[in-house]
DNA sequence: TCCTTGACGAGAT
DNA sequence: CATCTCGCCAAGG
């Protein structure tokens, strides 16, 4: 399996989250067929272009968080696009995974 | 080639 | 809730 099959895989998982709806790294990485590789997912998001097609601002961490990287601007770009589809946050900033969580 | 760094996650303390 | 440990592994130094 290369690299660029990984990244496929997981851009389509990725893809494949309605809209309103959000999924934790490590179901985006089941998904694709990566079973505990969660940290790669977060790894392609990373280094997705600037208007990728792809829906990264769905995917979150596994406590209903959005996970930290360098700038805060990209959270709360991420936040903003969220609440645009509906997605609720907790005053602490929190996503009930109950409710938003994505299931087949 | 070795070592460090992470958009991570589950479990233990 | 805050840390820590460990498993995971691609990139870059």
């Amino acid at each position: 399996m290369t690299d660029y099959a990984k990244t496929e895989r997981i851009c389509a998982a990725v893809a494949a989250i309605p809209a309103g709806k959000v999924a934790t790294y490590g179901q985006v990485a089941e998904r694709a067929d990566l079973p505990g590789r969660a940290r790669l997912v977060g790894r392609v998001l990373r280094e997705l272009p600037e208007h990728s097609p792809v829906p990264w601002f769905r995917v979150i961490g596994a406590g209903g968080r959005i996970s930290e990287r360098g700038s805060p601007e990209s959270e709360e770009e991420q936040r903003l696009l969220l609440e645009d589809e509906g997605v609720e946050f907790s005053a602490t900033g929190r996503i009930d995974l109950a409710r938003f969580g994505w299931r087949d």
